[in-house]
DNA sequence: TACCAGGTCCTCG
DNA sequence: CGAGGACATGGT
């Protein structure tokens, strides 16, 4: 199974992939040297979209964001202000609302007290170090904190979701722990936030094809 | 009508 | 540890 060969696969059926699918905020069309361009309010956007993706179709999470957007609930501060009744009508859409609801004030609570709600200066800290302070949380899980760290930070962290691990599967390949997994990807890929971030959104583009037409979605993996 | 969607936590053996 | 259940809505 060689990641590299099956990246460009990929790469080469479904194209280049769209950043983190933003709601809210689009994100800049002219980023520089095709950096991605998001500022704070893009990330804590992306957090929120993480956390209310839990096991859920996106399609839900969009209702839920627009409806945060709708009641300017889109920052940390606003979101720990408001009542835990409105903030399940809002999150009500996406599924778990009342967990959701949870795991969103204590995700912002952490934020305020110990980054003064500043996205930037918290991913700006070492990885190994915002990972451990993301696992700490109530509600947020190993490929929670991957998508953050990737999709918020910019950090070159692979994140292992469901579709990543059907895809070893096809290849045979099966291990115990999201560790594992995640080994295997990052010790044959190089370490580049930009190709992890393709890979993960393309392993969900082939995901979706997967659960639709299993033929076709294998025989892009062997071209 | 069932089953599933870009998981995580809790409980029980 | 590891399996099994709970959490909840909306689309097919």
């Amino acid at each position: 199974m060689e990641l590299l060969k099956i990246y460009k696969n990929l790469y080469n059926y479904f194209g280049p992939q769209g950043w983190w699918p933003l709601v809210a905020f689009r994100a800049e069309p002219s980023a520089p040297r095709g950096k991605p361009f998001f500022n704070c309010d893009h990330q804590f956007e992306i957090c929120v979209g993480a956390i209310l993706t839990q096991n859920t179709a996106w399609k839900n999470v969009e209702k839920a964001i627009a409806n945060l957007v709708k009641a300017n609930l889109l920052t940390p501060g606003a979101l720990l202000r408001c009542g835990t009744k409105k903030l399940q009508t809002c999150l009500y859409p996406a599924g778990y609302f009342r967990q959701k609801t949870k795991k969103l004030k204590i995700f912002s609570k952490f934020l305020l007290e110990n980054y003064n709600g500043d996205l930037r200066k918290f991913f700006n800290s070492q990885v190994s170090i915002v990972r451990c302070q993301l696992l700490e949380l109530w509600g947020i899980g190993p490929e929670t904190a991957d998508s953050m760290i990737l999709y918020a930070g910019g950090k070159p962290t692979f994140v292992i979701d469901a579709y990543t691990r059907q895809l070893c599967e096809c290849f045979g390949l099966r291990f115990k722990t999201y560790d594992e997994y995640k080994k295997f990807f990052v010790h044959q890929l190089p370490r580049r936030a930009k190709l992890y971030n393709q890979y993960h959104a393309l392993i969900i583009a082939w995901g979706k094809l997967y659960s639709k037409d299993k033929k076709a979605a294998l025989k892009i993996l062997l071209l």
